[in-house]
DNA sequence: CACTCATGTACAC
DNA sequence: TGTACCTGAGTGG
């Protein structure tokens, strides 16, 4: 399930269960059964996430980079590491537990220099306090696409996926469909402001909520409610159900290949 | 069992 | 714009 915070949280567990530590690697199901072996054996130095990116470094400077992609996911737990079920690309043990990796985007071992390529390409990440907004306003101030589309864009932000696009445009009250250019600069900083906000509360808790206190069912009276991805939002996945705000049926259609949800009152008229 | 869908990206045309 | 990649969960028969 993964958006950037997923991935900032598996960064921290990553140092919590191996970090300089031996680790142990492997391949069950042998995709990755090169990089294992030259991995095999290795202390784990550093973990970090950049966007949806997962890098982790060991003690002879080999970085291994991983990108879950849409399918991929991550079982981790302490010991002892239950019997391999299913196609597990990666597995990584250690005296603090293992970590499962399956479907991933991306296993494989990076060269300095691909580190430094992949970097280069990735906007700035919310989750990272170090990152400037302005090199993100600064092609979305000139872009005729749609903010939708510019906040799924990983070189304008690096982080964000389809749930806090459609979250954090609902919270905006911002039209999916407003280019970039027509977008103001006070705007942006809202919504800046708001993914660092949402994404820092999804690292700590491992959900996405982003529903206000004052919008909860509770709060306007109504039946309480779970969202089939485990927290609770406006407008993701909630087509032709009520807007939690205005009532109106939340509307979706398909942008660039992927769902994107709005309320059409709450989000301005097309 | 078959089929659809998914919180993503890269490349072909 | 379309399609491949890749795995599991959910649904329907």
């Amino acid at each position: 399930m993964p958006e950037g915070h997923t991935v900032h949280r598996l960064a921290a567990a990553h140092l919590e269960l191996f970090g300089a530590r031996t680790v142990t690697v492997a391949s069950p199901q042998g995709r990755f059964a090169d990089g294992a072996r030259r991995l095999d054996g290795r202390v784990l130095e550093t973990a970090d996430a950049h966007g949806k990116h997962l890098l982790l470094r060991f003690d002879d400077d080999q970085v291994l980079h991983v990108h879950l992609g849409i399918y991929g996911k991550y079982a981790l737990g302490p010991p002892p590491a239950p019997a391999p079920a299913g196609a597990i690309r990666l597995r990584l043990t250690g005296e603090g537990g293992y970590a499962d990796l399956r479907g991933p985007n991306a296993c494989e071992l990076l060269e300095p220099g691909d580190v430094k390529t992949l970097l280069d390409r990735l906007g700035p990440d919310p989750l990272r306090p170090e990152s400037d907004p302005a090199l993100a306003w600064r092609r979305i101030s000139r872009s005729r696409t749609s903010i939708a589309q510019l906040l799924m864009d990983q070189a304008v932000v690096a982080g964000p996926g389809n749930i806090y696009r459609a979250e954090v445009l609902f919270r905006a009250g911002i039209d999916p469909w407003l280019t970039g250019r027509d977008l103001t600069e006070a705007q942006w900083a809202g919504l800046w402001a708001d993914l660092r906000v949402l994404m820092a509360e999804g690292v700590r808790t491992g959900r996405i909520d982003t529903v206000r206190p004052e919008h909860t069912p509770e709060a306007m009276g109504r039946p309480p409610r779970v969202d089939d991805h485990g927290g609770e939002v406006y407008v993701y996945r909630r087509t032709g159900q009520p807007c939690l705000v205005c009532e109106t049926p939340v509307l979706a259609t398909e942008l660039a290949g992927r769902n994107l949800f709005w309320c059409p009152a709450c989000q301005f008229p097309r």
